[in-house]
DNA sequence: CTGATGACCAGAATAGCATTTCAGTCATCA
DNA sequence: TGATGACTGAAATGCTATTCTGGTCATCAG
């Protein structure tokens, strides 16, 4: 059907994590089969299970690949201006980025429609969890350039975080349609919230962002790279 | 079985009730019959019928009673100590008043094992619309008191307060094993989040409270009537 | 006459079974 | 040597017969 092209192990990768994307957010992840994504992506179905263990880890991938791409729209703002790694910055570039990609806001909104069988397997866990969120190390070095309220340690924020940006990514089905903000409101009032809650009153000089900014990126982009390993399979780093 | 004893409408009314509560905890709300109920509650399956138009709206009475009963509880410390209508006290009182009564913290964690249908019955969205929460009428009071951040106004938290709490109620099951805190852990948690977003960084003068307490009590009285309403069906006023 | 009852009914839920679908494997091939 | 797709069993689905149960209302007890 689709003429084999020559392609390198990633391209192909690509080519069929492209097919399970887009059957996915067509048909739900119930209704796709691994026949349907090896015939779209024009490979034999031997192939994709020589990229990932199992279906499920497939469609992991699927989520990894959008976290990858999310994250470096996130890390991306950072480069441009060291301000953008304060805690209430990042969850509004989080936010805004996750809700634009159809994959993870699913995901993180938890659509049952799109996901369902998905949503209570053990393969989803690492897309939703804290550490996604902000990592320990993360804000750590929050907390030792003074980018914390005073008296707040990185862990007092491991169950408040995810609680919050949860309720946020969850809340909306269950308001009364008259409650109807745009995207960009939501992700302002996340901001707002976490810098009065989690952040220093009067606004830390630029220097303590500049100094801190660097040490931050690293600890994304190693998050980045964990998720891309997983997106690609182990085989990812031996091209 | 049950011998019949001579009772008031609201009596039987409430042994009905107190049987519905025993079965959907025990039971589930789907494995829980009228006949079963009427059975317990000694009475005649029709006699149920005489109290609430439908199934749905005696379950959805079971919970209107633990609401008043959580708003009762809530009120009262209020009634002890007027710095108790500030909001992030009320919405600590409110998590943990909620989340120990068994239906209550059913409702509010939307666990599926005991509501399964009932979750997408649309008799449950009073239980959990924002207005328990804190209608604007609650927060208006809080504002004109200037017991609200200067430039936040009671409209701002349609969205961000539901956003919160939904979070916090429901984030349990989505983390890593390793954070569970107590109940109180997590209510001082709540509250601090909401003082810090919403309220003066300095703590207003008692005299406010004490001004506006008799107009925040009233107003969190008029919603728990409305809840007693619901639950004893319109013949709670006939008497 | 009034308030309570439970036999009754239709529609929904369930159980049981026959059939189809599909994730994952592996012998074969280019 | 890397890619394939025919094959297999387990799980999902469709179908039918049967049971269950929410809600009604004719009847009855006090």
């Amino acid at each position: 059907m689709t003429e084999p092209q020559p392609t390198s192990h990633i391209d192909r990768a690509d080519r069929i994590l492209d097919a399970a994307r887009d059957l996915l957010l067509r048909w739900g992840y119930r209704r796709v089969t691994i026949d349907e994504i090896a015939r779209r992506a024009g490979v034999g179905k031997g192939t994709v299970y020589l990229h990932w263990r199992s279906r499920e880890q497939l469609f992991f991938a699927v989520g990894a690949r959008e976290a990858v791409a999310m994250l470096g729209a996130v890390v991306a703002a950072m480069r441009d201006d060291p301000r953008q790694i304060a805690l209430h910055q990042y969850m509004r570039h989080f936010f805004l980025e996750a809700m634009a990609r159809p994959v993870l806001r699913a995901i993180f909104t938890r659509d049952a429609e799109v996901l369902d069988r998905f949503l209570s397997s053990p393969a989803r866990r690492p897309l939703q969890s804290g550490k996604l969120l902000a990592s320990r190390e993360y804000l750590g070095v929050l907390a030792d350039n003074g980018l914390l309220r005073a008296g707040l340690r990185p862990e007092d924020l491991d169950y408040t975080l995810p609680a919050v940006m949860f309720g946020f990514f969850g809340i909306d089905p269950l308001l009364p349609s008259g409650v109807d903000l745009t995207l960009q409101a939501k992700a302002d009032q996340v901001a707002d919230l976490l810098r009065h809650a989690f952040e220093p009153a009067k606004p830390p000089p630029s220097a303590r962002f500049i100094t801190a900014a660097p040490r931050a990126i690293a600890i994304l982009d190693r998050h980045t790279d964990d998720y891309r390993r997983a997106a690609y399979g182990a085989s990812v780093d031996e091209r």
